[in-house]
Order: C-alpha cells, then structure tokens, then sequence
DNA sequence: AGCTGTACCTGCAGGC
DNA sequence: TGCCTGCAGGTACAGC
C-alpha cells in the first residue's frame, strides 16, 4: 500500500512529466471521492498551469500557478497514471485529470477510500500542520525519543501514528521494528534510549530502501508509468507469516497490533 | 487523552 | 460450480 516510499516515488516521477502542463478538465465517476465537488475543483484548476510537486507523509500536492492545488491520498489501493489521452481505460480508474499535450492524470482506486481534494496553499500549509515531522527530514533523534516517551500506546501504533511521525504505514512499521529487535507491542515510552535509536536508524535504514526500490508492490501499488516497485522481494518480515527468519532458526509470525496485521520475530524481537 | 468499535469498499479465500 | 460469509486495511469519527 502507498506508504512514505511510495507516494515520494510517484512524486519524483510526475516531476519530469506533468510539471509546465496545463491542467484542462477534471472528470469522475466516483464524486465522492472529489472534494469538495467535481464542479468547483474543475473551476478552480482548469487553465491553471501545474508549478510542482510537493509530498508531506502520504499526501501528494499537485502545486498549481495561483493558489490553488490538488491534494492526492492514495489509501490502500489508489494509484495515480500518466497516460495519453484516448488510452485503454485503466483498472477502477475514477478521476481523470486532462492535461495539455494530450496527456492524462488518471486516479485508479480499487476500494475508492482515496480522494482527490482542491486545497489552497493556505489549506495545505494547515494540513502539513496536522502531521508529524518527516524521518530523514525535520524529524531528529532527540524528537523521535521524544514523541516515542510521550506515550504507553504500543511503540508499532505510535510510529504508524501520522500525527507523530509522517509516513511510516504498516510495511515499513514492520520491517522497521524486525531491523530493530523491538517487539511491536511494547509500550512506546518503556523503550530505553538505545532502543529508541535503534528503532530511529531503522526506520530511516526501510524507508530509504523502500525509495531506492522505487516502493513495495505487493498488491496493488504501482508508479505514475505503471510500472510496479520491488520492495516486496526485499521485505524482511512483512507478509512472510509461516516463513523462515532471517536471523534465526524461528518463523515470523502474524498478530494483531492496534487492530492491524503485524509481522515478527518473537524470537529476534524482544 | 486514549481506547474501542464502526464505517468506508471491493476482491478474494474459505466453507459447504 | 457457486453462493455466502468474513476479512484486509488508512483514516475519520462516535462513544465511552
């Protein structure tokens, strides 16, 4: 599912391809999923130019000339295509975003939990404000430790927790936590300060991998071309339920933390 | 404040 | 074969 990797990815692709296009005509079959309604983003978008990208934890900004823009989440199944106009329809395609050139930015979503939301540059100032700072960004050791002492929530559910930390989703919780040694269901403010570095630099370690493998397409995920990402063959406990550990003789195990499917070593993970 | 439960939605696996 | 049920999962929200 799109995580921090995933949407960065998608984000430094779109770059080379929709910055300088004009957006002309936004479409859906899905108005729900367009807000605050299908008629007013397109009043507000249509014309403009597209400036740039920006991404804060899963969220993608499509800057636009002006102050108007288009926030992209793509939940558990979305995906966001670069097509030419007139190609094949895409699988649970439902926004379509006609740009200059000939071009398309089609949002495919199976589940239809994503949206596309017009959000002003005041409003996505507003919005960045709501999340945590972003690892190998602003976040730093000393806030790390800091959000992780702050609560006895369950140290998975605290760095999946957007509000404390920008994009860590549930793969990369997992991985991070195996990397670490860290048992997930640990209250977040009993780990000792060795353990809250170890988690920090792990953290760090599978999302830079997550990137570098251009994110992890174990169902649904794919890039802006289409083109699927290959964390998945790098994964380390997640969604390997039954299989061998890496570090040990045991298997990983599938529990649940915080109402979600967790991946570990009960072996490795302490 | 922070927990739990529920809703959103669809494809797929499992049971019979 | 095919119907039915239950489950996955990021996030918001209601209610305790």
């Amino acid at each position: 599912m799109p995580e921090l990797p995933e949407v960065e990815t998608i984000k430094r692709d779109l770059k080379s391809l929709i910055v300088g296009r004009k957006i002309l005509d936004v479409t859906t079959d899905t108005p729900k999923q367009v807000q605050p309604d299908v008629e007013t983003v397109k009043k507000a978008v249509a014309g403009k130019k597209i400036k740039g990208l920006e991404r804060q934890a899963k969220v993608l900004r499509i800057n636009l000339v002006g102050e108007a823009g288009l926030a992209v989440h793509l939940k558990l199944t979305g995906r966001l295509l670069f097509r030419n106009k007139g190609e094949r329809r895409d699988d649970w395609q439902h926004v379509t975003i006609n740009l200059s050139g000939d071009k398309e930015l089609r949002f495919c979503d199976l589940r239809k939990f994503g949206w596309v939301k017009l959000v002003t540059s005041s409003g996505w100032k507003e919005m960045k404000g709501e999340f945590g700072p972003e690892p190998g960004k602003d976040l730093d050791l000393e806030a790390f430790k800091k959000r992780l002492a702050s609560t006895g929530r369950a140290v998975k559910v605290v760095i999946m927790d957007q509000k404390k930390i920008s994009g860590v989703g549930n793969i990369y919780a997992c991985d991070a936590l195996y990397l670490a040694k860290i048992d997930p269901r640990r209250p977040a403010k009993e780990l000792s300060k060795k353990e809250a570095e170890r988690l920090f630099k792990a953290v760090l370690k599978v999302l830079k991998a997550g990137i570098k493998y251009r994110g992890a397409s174990d169902q649904y995920y794919l890039d802006a071309l289409g083109r699927k990402g290959h964390y998945q063959e790098h994964f380390l406990v997640y969604g390997r339920a039954g299989k061998g550990c890496f570090d040990c003789e045991g298997k990983v195990q599938r529990i649940v933390v915080g109402g979600r499917g967790t991946f570990w070593c009960p072996k490795c993970q302490k």
